[in-house]
DNA sequence: ATGGGCGCACAACCGATCGTTGTGGCGCGC
DNA sequence: GCGCGCCACAACGATCGGTTGTGCGCCCAT
């Protein structure tokens, strides 16, 4: 089906005249007279009646119309999402289920009418990222380099949340019923975090974490998926993992598996975005300052050594308490 | 744009490879990559990176796919809207602000991923629509006939809701400042409610409304359209109408009008649905149990004589009083 | 190292489609 | 009754879309 055609449709029907829709879309009479035939003959169902004063919908082309011009919408919505220069705002995340993309969510929700797309740069190198990101492929990434004198000078990187993250453990595992646990109390435990390159950002992180609280983590290997590490996280009544609190991943899963928050001090990654420093687009000060909104997370916080240097992004922590940073 | 074009753009970019979509949708790959580079001649955007293992989505094709599949499932639901035999359930009303419209759109919201199509036949024949449910051009219509024995066999005529009426007037009428008004009280008030055929279902009712109330009603007389009786009523010390309570007619005016309710009794307009007596659309089963749910009226309510004849639809009135019927 | 398999792109050909001009039929109103 | 406005049909040229045939690049297995 030609979307030409549904636009003339909606003209037409608008316009209750085949001429007058002629008219505006710069054609003749006769090829609007044509394409709607052809459209009444794709859809096996008359439009329009003919009367000598012009043309009259139709029960079905009345059923038909508002189809017609949300298509119509949606093609323009589509065009719209990759034209230069005026396109919607653009953020790569991670993955869609991620605490990222939450977030992202949120921010779309309350503010309706906000043209937004989401893309997964499928990379697992950040420097990808980077590129995108000084290229104007996306507006922004929530990607982090853990040296940031390694960034272009195009590019600029901002904190954007701390996301805390909670054990994941099979209800035959000994901390099964914790209400919650302190860092310590992982010591001896195995936690199992497949799929994470040895170099990489969350390498690092999980390196300083085993580092600072003598934890054993196994961090290398390859993943198999989710269902696999969620599989054998049921069965197990010795292995755990590492999940981000707000992470929407193994969600459908009909495991009875167990959530528990790792506190005193919190656990936290912390998400940065890449920004481009020059021409941003301009709908990405309003996700900025919504991100700056976000509230800070309660209590004591461990983060990983390369986000301990600059101050934490958001304005005021959940609860009175000050914020105190661990070692 | 061609919709096929979309629709092979999403199957590619689902399978990771133009030969596997070839395949699927049955043309040669030469076919599906000529397609794709149509559509991104005409995005000047490419969509996909191409590999030698197949093809992989740029940033563009990325923030592009979500709104491809939305243009594709809108055109599915187009097709399906007029498709004979399996099309959505099609109802026709008198105006889609009218409380028909109002009740039927509540109906709609209740039942997610219901397809419903509203469409409002353009003929103040009420014959027209008893045509149209006759031959199946719509599943049934919000239209009565005052006389059920001039319907044909084949279509049945169901009582679907009261719907009261409330006085509407400009700020400097009389009866203004009134928090409710009984249907005595009216009296000697010129109420207009123009564009009402002499011999109709609307005629009749407010013939018989003026005569067991003894009102001054002006029905007569063309309709110029809302915007002048909105005038006409915010300007005039003496001239009031009669809308539904439900209405959504009427509100974006700016005018500084009152709706009143006219109460002991409440007077209603009995709204009627007609249905083809054979081969009903499945859906439509739904919607009439969805109307007999509907709370009655609470108090007395005044109706035309033709509904009286008939108990009310629904089963139960607001309140615990018993419904009382007045002369 | 090399050749076969796989996947995509380009070229040539052909039928269908689209838009144009020209024309005819049909009601309405002067 | 005739002209006018509107839509439909016909014929023609240009473009498009599909197919077959072919070439290129990469991976992998022989």
């Amino acid at each position: 089906m030609d979307t030409e055609a549904l636009r003339t449709f909606v003209r037409a029907a608008e316009r209750g005249q085949l001429r007058r829709a002629a008219d505006e879309l710069g054609v003749t009479q006769q090829a609007v007279s044509r394409r709607i035939a052809a459209l009444e003959r794709e859809l096996e169902a008359r439009l329009f009646t003919r009367t000598p004063r012009g043309v009259e919908l139709t029960p079905d082309g009345q059923a038909f119309l508002p189809h017609a011009r949300s298509v119509v919408a949606g093609v323009e919505r589509a065009v719209a999402a990759v034209r230069r220069g005026s396109r919607a705002l653009r953020i790569d995340v991670l993955g869609l289920r991620s605490a990222q993309a939450v977030v992202l969510h949120a921010y779309w929700r309350s503010r309706p009418g906000t043209d937004l797309d989401v893309v997964t740069l499928r990379a697992d190198d950040p420097r990808v990222a980077v590129a995108a990101v000084a290229a104007g492929d996306v507006d922004a990434s929530f990607r982090s380099v853990t040296d940031p004198d390694t960034l272009p000078p195009d590019v600029r990187m901002i904190r954007a949340f701390d996301s805390p993250l909670h054990l994941l453990v099979g209800p035959r595992h000994p901390l099964a019923t914790a209400r919650t646990l302190t860092p310590p109390q992982l010591r001896g435990h195995r936690i199992w975090v497949p799929g994470i390159a040895p170099r990489s950002e969350w390498g690092d992180f999980y390196d300083q974490l085993t580092d600072a609280f003598d934890l054993r983590i196994d961090a290398a290997g390859p993943h198999f998926g989710d269902d696999v590490l969620l599989d054998a996280l049921a069965d197990s009544p010795d292995t755990a993992t590492l999940v981000g609190a707000r992470d929407r991943y193994l969600w459908p899963a009909p495991h009875d598996l167990r959530r528990i928050p790792v506190v005193d001090p919190t656990l936290a990654y912390p998400l940065s975005l890449l920004v481009p420093r020059a021409h941003p687009h301009p709908a990405l000060r309003g996700f900025l300052t919504h991100l700056r909104s976000l509230p800070g997370l309660p209590g004591a916080v461990w983060l990983p050594s390369w986000a301990r240097r600059q101050p934490p992004p958001a304005s005021r922590p959940h609860t009175g308490k000050d914020r105190r940073h661990v070692r």
